[in-house]
This record gives structure tokens, C-alpha cells and sequence, in this order.
DNA sequence: CCTGGAGTTGTCCTA
DNA sequence: TTAGGACAACTCCAG
């Protein structure tokens, strides 16, 4: 860290807002009286708990961090990167300068919640201001609510609202790329290698944040067929801000609404997250607890391994092994086959995505989780089960999604590990006694 | 408070 | 081959 300039200044913290360009906090702090320094902080209670050395997500932040700081250094700036725990870092960071106020964007998940509350109560004690904005999401916390002033639990009406609050405003761009004059001048800070973080490359490929117009126009036809490329993979800007949500819907507006409701759905999951946080942990309704899960050790392994039989399941889960993606239909399958094939517990499921989603978010994975257990608010009834062949048979008719990841279909037979018919009605029976 | 309509993404069976 | 109802009732939400 550079040594102690004592010319009173803002920092901006930098968390999953990656970009310079169209970014809330980051705007309102070069629009305020002090030059503003930027920081990033890698967190070592998180870094630690990540078991894989060759994570994707770790590679991906890196990366955006030294694009960000080429362009600190076109002004004469620099980015200052901590690895600690963030109230230590926060402790380093007002010894070491005159701090008068603290820009950062909100982050409504439960962890990120406890922390920024606890770190904005530290610089309120030492007489910083602490200012903080919505950003990741068009519309959160109660800003969509019923007229009680109650969260909404289906998405129908929440959606109905949500488009109504739809505005000018609320999509509106915060042009801090044109401010960036008002960073503060400071010597170039090197960045840390991945090594240096303890972490080695995953050889995952990275999409570029692309908006693929014509790809938005026509999501409604194609998003379904994983052999498509048919959905934008935005999923992993939209995680780590390196796409400006609100310039997202900007652009799809005049597109597609199929599009639009999908942002949508993803400010509902984070808005759920917010007013029910006990849901990433439990069963959204608490009846469905009750479920005996199956402990199946033999069974989750096929189904992390994509060895399950079922070559729409097989082919989704080795596409996620080896990219850290799965196409969205495909989630969906794995996902069913999981919780209602082998009745092993969504919890189980919702880790593993975690482990090795790329576009991971806890909101949206639990969400979406809870959805295909039947567990969630307005999810699928239970006995709605997904019947994989089928599945297949629409989706992917003609086996070219299939057999990229399957190379050896068509020549090796795997059998089953289970029967569909066995399976629905044991999973029907056993959710119907759970239930009752 | 009451009431009626609706609820992301399915599947299976029967006629 | 295809269309329609059953699956299960319950809760949510708006008027």
C-alpha cells in the first residue's frame, strides 16, 4: 500500500460492480468534493472457503480488475487491492489516509448485508460517511410490494408491477466514465497474479460482454434449444457488474419482453433473498422439509459425473463440468432429475451448481433450486416431473446438443441408473406423504 | 372481509 | 395422431 497521503479524499469499493462505465456509487462519488481512490478487496473468509485452486470466478474478477486499472492508469490513477478480511482491510485502509466518505453499491444477499452493515458502523465511528446505491438490480429490497407494503411471493404480479415502475429513471445511465478526471493521482499499484492469490487458471473460456442485439430480438424462439446459441450468456456480467444491468435493459426494450422478465425474475429471486433470507437454507414453504431426501452417495456422484444415463442429463452436467455453464432448459432437467428422480435433497443440487457456475449467484441458484424441487415460492408442483426423454425429444430433436458432450452416444449404451416410471412415482408418493 | 381468478418453463392417459 | 382433462388443492392477489 502506498505510503500515507494525507490530502483528504472518497474511496470507492468496488465489489460485484466491475466496470468503470455506467456504475451508481461510483458516479455519485466523483461527483463529490474529494478525489476518489478505488479499491478492491479480496476477501479471505470467502477465497478460503473456495476448495477448487483452479476457480473460474477468482480468474474472471482478475481479470476485470486490470482492465480496470489500465484504464485508472490512462488517468493517472490506480487501483488499490487488499487480500484480508474486510474489517481488517478497513482498519489498514483509514490508518493509511485521510478517508472523509465511502461510495459502494448495495449488495442484499445475507453475508454481503452483515458486512457492509458492520464496516459502515466502523467508518461512522471514526467520523466517515459512509453512501451507498442501488445498482445490481433495476428494482430491490420493498421497492416492488403489494399495497400492504408486503413482498410479493409470485412472480405474475410482482412482474405486473415491476414493468409498471418500468421508467426513465429507473433505467437511467450514471455516466461515471466521464468523471474519471476526478480520481485521485496516485503512482501504479501492481495488481496480484492468481498465484499470488493461490488460485491457478481454470481454462474455462471467458464470454466477452457482448449485447447481442439480434440474439435479444429473437430469445423467445430460441432460448429453449441448448444446441442454439440462443440465450446471451450475460449471466456472468450481470454477476460481477461487468455489464451495467440497466444498459442491459436499455437495449432489450425495444427487443424482446421474454428478455425483459427474465431480468425480472432475477430482481425478484434477490428481493425474495432479501425479505426471506432463511429460504437459501430452507425450504421456502417449511411443509416441504418434511421430505425424507435419499441419501444416495452412488447416485450424486453419477449425476455430478453426468454418468446417470439419461444423455439430456449427462450431456448438461458435462457441459457444466467442463465450461462452468449450463443452458438454462438444462438446468432445469438436471436440476428435476436430481430432487425428483433420485429424491436427493435441492440443497445438495444448489451447492454442487455452486461449485462450478461461473455466473453463480445465490439468489437466482436458489431460487431457481427451489423452483424444480417445488419447494420455492410459486414454483413447479410437485408433480410436475420433467420427464428427460421427452425433454430431450423437444428440445434438442436432433441430438446435436447431446452429442457434443456426449462424445461416445450412440456407440456406448449406458444403462439407467433409475426408471423413469419407478422413479415419478416414488417421488410422487413420497412428496404426497411429506405434505399431507 | 369476501370473492373469484390465477398460478414460468409438464407429463400421462384416454378417447 | 392429437386434443383435453387429470394431476391437488392451496395460496396469493386484486378488486
Amino acid at each position: 500500500m502506498a505510503p500515507s497521503p494525507k490530502a483528504p479524499l472518497s474511496i470507492f469499493w468496488f465489489r460485484r460492480d466491475l466496470r468503470l462505465k455506467d456504475n451508481t456509487a461510483l458516479f455519485h462519488a466523483l461527483r463529490g468534493q474529494h478525489p476518489v481512490l478505488c479499491i478492491f478487496i479480496f476477501d479471505t473468509d470467502i477465497l478460503s472457503r473456495l476448495t477448487e485452486k483452479a476457480d473460474a470466478r477468482v480468474e474472471f474478477i482478475l481479470n476485470s480488475l486490470n482492465v480496470i486499472q489500465k484504464h485508472l492508469n490512462q488517468h493517472d490513477s490506480s487501483l488499490v487491492i487488499l487480500k484480508d478480511k474486510p474489517a481488517d482491510a478497513w482498519e489498514v485502509i483509514t490508518r493509511n489516509y485521510n478517508v472523509k466518505s465511502v461510495y459502494f453499491n448495495h449488495d442484499t444477499e445475507p453475508y454481503p448485508r452483515k458486512r457492509d452493515q458492520a464496516i459502515s458502523e466502523f467508518l461512522q465511528s471514526k467520523g466517515i460517511a459512509v453512501h451507498s446505491f442501488k445498482d445490481q438490480c433495476i428494482f430491490e429490497k420493498s421497492e416492488i410490494a403489494k399495497a400492504s407494503g408486503q413482498p410479493y411471493t409470485v412472480f405474475t404480479p410482482y412482474f405486473k408491477q415491476w414493468r409498471a415502475h418500468l421508467d426513465e429513471f429507473s433505467i437511467q445511465s450514471y455516466k461515471s466514465e466521464t468523471l474519471l478526471r476526478n480520481l485521485l493521482k496516485s503512482r501504479t499499484e501492481t495488481l496480484p497474479t492468481l498465484s499470488d492469490l493461490g488460485f491457478s487458471p481454470a481454462g474455462i473460456p471467458i464470454p466477452e460482454p457482448e449485447v447481442n442485439l439480434n440474439l435479444i430480438k429473437r430469445y423467445a424462439e430460441t432460448r429453449d434449444f441448448p444446441a442454439i446459441r440462443g440465450t446471451t450468456r450475460l449471466g456472468v456480467h450481470l454477476r460481477f457488474g461487468t455489464i451495467s444491468v440497466r444498459s442491459l435493459v436499455r437495449l432489450a426494450l425495444e427487443q424482446s419482453e421474454v428478455f425483459i422478465s427474465e431480468i425480472a425474475w432475477r430482481d425478484f429471486f434477490m428481493t425474495i433473498l432479501f425479505h426471506f433470507p432463511y429460504s437459501c437454507s430452507k425450504a421456502f414453504k417449511p411443509a416441504y422439509d418434511k421430505i425424507s431426501w435419499r441419501d444416495d452417495p452412488e447416485g450424486f456422484a453419477a449425476w455430478c459425473a453426468g454418468k446417470t444415463g439419461y444423455p439430456l442429463v449427462d450431456a448438461g452436467m458435462r457441459e457444466l463440468n467442463q465450461t462452468g455453464f449450463m443452458h438454462n432448459r438444462v438446468r432445469m432437467v438436471t436440476a428435476s432429475f436430481l430432487c425428483k428422480h433420485l429424491l436427493i435433497d435441492w440443497r445438495r443440487g444448489e451447492r454442487y451448481f455452486a461449485q462450478k457456475l461461473l455466473d453463480y449467484d445465490l439468489s437466482a441458484n436458489v431460487g431457481n433450486w427451489q423452483w424444480a424441487a417445488g419447494s420455492g415460492c410459486d414454483a413447479a408442483p410437485y408433480f410436475r416431473i420433467f420427464n428427460p426423454a421427452l425433454q430431450a425429444k423437444k428440445f434438442d430433436p436432433d441430438l446435436a446438443y447431446i452429442k457434443q458432450w456426449i462424445p461416445e452416444y450412440g456407440k456406448e449404451i449406458m444403462e439407467p441408473i433409475v426408471d423413469h416410471t419407478m422413479a415419478r412415482e416414488r417421488c410422487i408418493s413420497e412428496y404426497k406423504k411429506a405434505l399431507r
